[in-house]
DNA sequence: CCGGTCACCTGAGTGC
DNA sequence: TGCACTCAGGTGACCG
């Protein structure tokens, strides 16, 4: 969470960087390492999926973590940074593709780019470009603070399904397709409702679901940063799915079964009962 | 401009 | 038990 790595690396500076992986890099490849030692950060920041590390010196570090990416804190290993991640004896975290060592004069602290599939990307922009690539994003407002009127007013200028207007990131910033089908089951309604159509008591009440589960996730997620010693496996979010990944099996409220069923290409699922 | 499909990548899950 | 196979995720590229 940008927040957490705010509080960890806010005011220090970049020592060392290391990339086992470098397709992850999206630009600026050659200069990529040499550009980032000796950046002092001034703050990380998050816009919808993006996570943003904020440089005094006015570049920054954009960070994409698409399903499995994530980052994790601890110290910096003794061992020599590894090429590949066979090896489960290594201090290094499992599946890092970049490590990044800042200091603070006195401490040190680790910051680790871990991800299991390689989806993730990490793009370096200078003071020049950063903003026109955010702008190219067209990133709708975000999921967490968007107003009531705001999202309804998005979401009935389409005529897709509601699932599909969710996780377009041009309406609103920040949802997945988990969250989506989550939070279309918690406020009942069926993710092949056209958007347009849904009333202002509607969207609302998706909007209250959203926000509940996007927090909710946080919270026991939580741990994107963590000491990676005491991390076990995935977080606890996983447990308290309703549905995502359960077509065929029985609905938690009606006991009916969930119907899995492909809308815009994304996989959903949802209860043909409950969700209308 | 629009919608649809694929590639990217790996581990979990399934079926035999 | 183990192997082959399918599938999932977010996004950009590509195509009709």
């Amino acid at each position: 969470m940008a927040s957490d790595l705010n509080r960890l690396v806010a005011g220090k500076t970049i020592e060392d960087v290391k990339v086992s992986f470098w397709p992850i890099v999206a630009t600026d490849h050659d200069s990529f390492i040499k550009h980032l030692i000796g950046q002092k950060v001034r703050s990380v920041t998050r816009l919808g999926k993006w996570v943003k590390f904020n440089f005094r010196s006015e570049s920054s570090l954009l960070a994409h973590l698409k399903m499995t990416g994530q980052f994790i804190s601890g110290p910096w290993p003794s061992d020599e940074f590894p090429n590949k991640f066979s090896d489960a004896s290594s201090a290094w975290p499992p599946h890092a593709r970049a490590a990044f060592l800042f200091s603070d004069g006195k401490r040190k602290e680790a910051i680790f780019y871990s991800d299991v599939r390689k989806f993730g990307r990490l793009r370096l922009f200078d003071k020049s470009s950063v903003d026109g690539f955010l702008k190219s994003l067209k990133l709708g407002p975000d999921a967490l603070t968007i107003s009531r009127q705001d999202f309804h007013n998005r979401i009935v200028g389409s005529k897709k399904p509601i699932k599909q207007v969710l996780l377009d990131q041009t309406v609103l910033a920040g949802l997945g397709n988990i969250y989506a089908d989550e939070s279309l089951f918690a406020a009942g309604l069926s993710p092949h409702r056209k958007a347009r159509e849904l009333a202002e008591q509607e969207s609302g009440r998706l909007l209250v679901e959203i926000k509940r589960i996007l927090i909710e996730a946080i919270e026991n997620r939580g741990s994107t940063v963590d000491n990676y010693q005491s991390l076990e496996g995935p977080g606890s979010y996983q447990s308290s799915h309703q549905v995502y990944g359960k077509g065929g099996r029985l609905c938690p409220k009606c006991s009916g079964a969930l119907v899995r069923t492909i809308i815009g290409g994304r996989s959903s699922v949802h209860c043909p009962n409950c969700q209308s």
